[in-house]
DNA sequence: TAAAAATACTCCATAGGTATTTTAT
DNA sequence: ATAAAATACCTATGGAGTATTTTTA
């Protein structure tokens, strides 16, 4: 499991859409929907019951997306504390610009 | 930054040395290498001082080090309960063997 | 000078894209 | 009939390996 199978999962979770959630998240549809099988297959659990009109989180779903919140703040917020420490990066490597590092 | 990023970090900071935390983890000690210099430029600060003999975290590695047992113990514990909740996979998907989910 | 880390390549697994089909209402 | 997810297929990024060089106690 990576971060980014939670990042993926939370955004499908929030717009109860894998189509809406491809386009917040600039990435395609069936890039989306593979990641989320394969999150599904890692975790051995169904998260999400696909209707004709979008998703619905299953209980498994639901479990996950607390745990995947926490994950996530906790993820951001080190990168935040981490990255403002005063131990800069030489100049000389270079710029690095994120859209999350 | 990824999970991944979080456990080459992890496992270099207790063995002290990227040639002993690639033995650990089974990967080569280059590939290792690398990823922890993508994880320093992506936040933007040195996590570790290299010797001759090993190497020993900075501040900002020993700020990470705290934040990133945290996440890959949540990270954990989050695999474990979901996995074993009851909304089975089902058969027909075919099993899944993971190192780690 | 002898360890451990960094570099230079090569390879391939898989994340991501486009086109299309299937499904459910 | 239509809107959304799944599938098929292709491309390419970057994760991983081997061989070698560089570094520093």
């Amino acid at each position: 499991m990576e971060l980014r199978h939670l990042r993926y999962f939370a955004a499908v979770a929030e717009e109860g859409s894998f189509y809406q959630a491809a386009q917040r998240l600039l990435v395609s549809q069936p890039s989306l929907s593979r990641q989320i099988m394969d999150l599904e297959r890692r975790l051995g659990q169904r998260l999400f019951e696909r209707t004709s009109r979008g998703v619905r989180l299953t209980p498994s779903g639901q479990a996950l997306l607390q745990h995947a919140r926490q994950i996530l703040g906790l993820a951001a917020t080190t990168q935040k504390i981490v990255s403002e420490a005063w131990t800069r990066w030489p100049a000389w490597c270079g710029p690095y610009r994120p859209d999350q590092a």
